[in-house]
RNA sequence: GCCGGAGUGGCGGAAUAGGUAGACGCACAGGACUUAAAAUCCUGCGAGCUGUAAGGUUCGUGCCGGUUCGAUUCCGGCCUCCGGCACCA
């Protein structure tokens, strides 16, 4: 053993030594409960950087936890391998995206095999590879069969840097979420999910993810967004159409002073035909077209709008109302239509001020009276109905159900629930993904890809540089095939699938991996799923963890899983950022990871990491920081390097008599205990390495000061079984954190078995008890002195101690006292006056 | 605008069924060892006032107020920052 912690030769050595006994394997073991690790898998875009380290590092810290508690762990690896940025690279250098792709795939596992993140690499998996893929396009057949994948042609979002569509949870602030380009709007036929049949259960079953960060389940809700209200027909003036609209406020319906539709509205054209004000109308929809899709979302836009001439009728009181096309009606929630109460929905009254519209106030506070010449505002609030017929003098809380059952009786509404949540755009019109298993023939129509006929492969030789239309389009070979059906000459789909779909299913994937005949061995799954603990960024809040959601409760309706969500407990790492800010090639404020690893070893670089602070919380990365837990760890080696001697010697007895040991050596004994508790806690209940670090640096400053004392004083007999039960305690409470550097320890202490094969230490509650106990003494709550007292001490006697002290004495002195407060073992406060 | 989360020393952060604010670490300062440096070890380290010293004392957890013997923690009202959603009818 050397006397200073050679960390790269320690890592190599024992990473090697824990290769060669295959700890990580995982199998299948009813006799022992389990337990599924799971970080979010990366796309492999080259090197990894500090982000995914941190990731990594406490999924590990995690996997070796729980092992030492005896769970058999599944902690599994691989690649979410189809994507554009393989495309684009490959664009650019010329070199074909799957040798890209392999050769990041490569680079990213040499350094988490460098790191020995404990992953059981026999069940890796890449989604770009055709036993993957075969399967992703087995579960769009799934989908497809039970009417939940269908094409139609729609208004989407499309990408013009990317040449792509994009899905409505890819589309952040009017932005392309991958490369920020500002989205337009294009009318294509696209294929779909259709998630929107699962909103309510999507909605319902957070209730069960008890153990996800409150954040996350707050931004799924409102992403699913439910609202509840009712459907009311409104007929036409003239017409013998009917024009529903979506509101939550039926109980306003009587203040509906006008009528709106969304300019894209499919009826706009069959209203105005033979009205005056066509042209205006044409120009008006023309202008709204071209707004681009950042100032519609932006809602700092100018409202406008547009007379169509038409009047409807509003079925609750036959009123005549005028029909008008404005801009910030949306076609694509409710129904593009909606009833425009300007007294009591702010847009509404902003609009009418504008074009000088009526306004009608039906419902008014308890409290004061508005009228609708001065009003400033819309009012929101509930109160009591006027001007509402029949109706009037309800609570407008109350007149809600009243008024959608009088809509229901006369045939003019009904109850409805709408959601937020659109279906998902799925297909892509790009080369490296998994292609989308449909046929087109002439006479069939469009047909599925039998199973048997899976994978539908990947043509490699095609020109993938992106033209607007899908690259597999201009491969010959890929495009002709025959009908299934009728064996005719027959097209193949050539768009392929979002990524977000290979990645909704591959946590199941790992349960077995190479399992041929179907997506994964049922028994197996049983066995392992659901995900016991999920890791991974919170940029996936919504967007990879909805659709995963969506995908086990689909298999969960095809009775392939048992199971109703996919992970059990999530937990959101927060970012690793320098200088303030997220660490970013454009803001050159990248560390690279390797070059940390090199410098420093990879367990210092898990110390520093894990004591930064929380690990949901954004770290701040220092190299101060690296040199404090190298520092650290060198102090911990010095420390057992300095008392090996002992663990070298015959087997000392394993119980003393408390005869045997010093007054100081009890106390090192029950920080050790203490020590225990913490870490242990820490660890299990909220994930807080740091705090768990440091308690474990207390122990060791503590042991520090207590073997100079043992080697001046020599100590008891006794003394040395203390110490060494502490000493071992640091190494194995450190195993999880610091592997290699406590493998080595631990094996230099004359421990045969790995460290890794070693249950979690217990601490023994006899240990922790006081002898003797700290009184905080305070007078009017103000810290006035201390006090140490036996344990047994009750409140009466430790009060009067208390009172008894001098210092005590001399300040109450003259003085009253009202009372005295004692909170067991550990305050007294003396009221004074 | 709505919904979350957070504001604590020079810095990262501890401590909340209300009970010593600042654990642990970083930085800094002093000392020991050394020819010297590095490494290591020891000591100090929120601010002010006071004392030769030990100590004493006031202020201090974003701001203002409340409850309480006692508030970083609970309540009411603000301010700031971060994240999400955003003309969703």
């Amino acid at each position: 053993m050397e006397d200073r912690y050679n960390f790269s030769e320690v890592e190599k050595k024992r990473r090697e030594y824990w290769v060669k006994n295959n700890f990580f394997k995982s199998y299948v073991d009813y006799k022992k409960p389990k337990y599924y690790v799971l970080e979010m898998f990366p796309y492999p875009s080259g090197e990894p950087h500090m982000g995914h380290v941190k990731n990594y590092v406490i999924g590990d810290v995690v996997a070796r936890y729980k092992h030492s508690q005896g769970y058999n762990i599944l902690h599994p690896m691989g690649w979410d391998a189809f994507g554009l940025p393989a495309e684009n690279a490959a664009i650019k250098n010329k070199i074909h995206p799957s040798i890209w792709t392999k050769t990041n795939i490569q680079k990213m596992k040499n350094t988490l095999t460098n790191m020995s993140i404990s992953y059981d690499w026999d069940r890796e998996i890449a989604t770009c590879d055709p036993d993957y893929y075969k399967w992703t396009q087995w579960m769009f057949l799934q989908l497809y069969k039970k009417g939940l994948a269908y094409k139609k042609k729609a208004v989407v979002n499309w990408c013009p840097s990317c040449n792509v569509v994009l899905a409505n949870e890819q589309v952040i602030d009017g932005k392309c979420w991958r490369c920020d380009t500002e989205v337009v709007k294009k009318e294509l036929s696209q294929w779909f999910f259709k998630i929107t049949e699962y909103a309510q259960r999507l909605l319902d079953d957070i209730e069960c993810l008890e153990e996800w960060p409150e954040k996350v389940l707050t931004m799924q809700r409102n992403w699913i967004g439910r609202s509840e209200g009712a459907r009311i027909e409104f007929p036409i003036k003239g017409s013998d159409k009917t024009i529903p609209v979506f509101t939550t406020r039926p109980d306003t319906l009587y203040g509906a002073t006008y009528f709106l539709l969304s300019p894209e509205h499919p009826l706009v054209e069959e209203i105005i035909k033979d009205s005056p004000y066509k042209d205006k109308i044409k120009s008006f929809q023309e202008e709204v077209s071209k707004e681009s899709t950042i100032d519609r979302l932006s809602g700092v836009m100018e409202k406008m709008g547009c007379f169509t001439g038409k009047y409807a009728i509003n079925p609750i009181n036959n009123e005549e109302i005028p029909i008008w096309l404005a801009n910030y009606v949306l076609m694509d929630y409710g129904t593009g239509a909606v009833m425009a109460v300007p007294a009591h929905d702010q847009r509404d009254f902003e609009f009418a001020k504008k074009y000088d519209l009526p306004i009608r106030i039906v419902i008014q506070p308890k409290d004061k009276k508005f009228t609708s010449d001065t009003m400033e505002a819309a009012f929101d609030g509930e109160g009591i109905m006027v001007n509402s017929g029949r109706f009037d003098g309800l609570p407008s809380s109350k007149s809600l159900d009243v008024i959608i059952d009088y809509l229901i009786e006369k045939g003019s509404g009904e109850k409805e629930v709408n959601f937020r949540l659109r279906d998902w755009l799925i297909s892509r019109q790009r080369y490296w993904g998994a292609p989308i298993p449909m046929i087109y023939c002439s006479d069939c129509g469009m047909v599925p890809v039998p199973e048997s006929d899976l994978p539908v492969l990947l043509p490699e030789d095609v020109d993938f540089r992106p033209k607007g239309m899908s690259p597999l389009a201009s491969s010959k070979d890929f495009v002709n095939t025959i009908c299934p059906k009728c064996g005719k000459e027959a097209k193949r789909e050539t768009d392929t699938m979002d990524t977000f779909v290979c990645s909704s299913w591959y946590y199941l994937r790992f349960c077995s991996p190479k399992t041929v005949t179907a997506p994964f061995d049922a028994e197996e799954l049983r066995y392992w799923m659901p995900v016991d603990q999920y890791i991974g960024g919170v940029e996936h809040a919504i967007l990879h963890l909805l659709y995963s959601r969506f995908f086990t409760k689909v298999l969960y309706d095809l009775k392939y899983v048992n199971f109703k969500e996919p992970f059990k407990r999530l937990f959101t790492q927060g970012m690793v950022c320098k200088d303030g800010a997220a660490m970013s090639k454009s803001k050159g404020n990248i560390v690279n990871p390797g070059k940390i690893f090199l410098k420093f070893g990879i367990d210092a670089t898990r110390v520093m990491m894990l004591f930064a602070g929380p690990p949901e919380v954004d770290m701040e990365w220092t190299d101060k920081g690296m040199d404090g837990a190298s520092r650290f760890l060198n102090r911990v080696w010095r420390l057992i390097y300095n008392n090996i001697g002992y663990f070298k010697k015959p087997k000392n007895k394993e119980e003393v008599s408390p005869e045997d040991i010093s007054v100081e050596a009890k106390k090192i004994r029950q920080k050790t205990h203490q020590t225990i508790k913490k870490v242990t806690e820490n660890i299990e209940e909220r994930f807080h390495f740091n705090t768990a670090i440091s308690a474990i640096m207390e122990l060791v400053n503590e042991v520090y000061k207590f073997q100079l004392e043992t080697e001046e004083k020599q100590g008891k007999e006794g003394d040395v079984f203390i110490l060494k039960e502490a000493l071992e305690m640091i190494v194995r409470l450190l195993g999880p954190i610091a592997p290699h550097f406590s493998e080595e320890l631990w094996q230099e202490m004359g421990n045969k078995e790995s460290i890794y094969m070693q249950p979690w230490p217990k601490y023994d509650k006899k240990m922790l008890e006081e002898e003797e106990k700290l009184i905080i003494v305070q007078i009017n709550g103000k810290l006035r002195g201390k006090l140490t007292v036996p344990a047994f001490y009750d409140d009466e006697k430790i009060k009067e101690e208390a009172l008894s002290l001098p210092k005590m004495q001399e300040k109450i002195k003259g003085k009253k006292i009202i009372k005295v407060i004692v909170v067991s073992g550990k305050l007294v406060n003396i009221v004074v006056k």
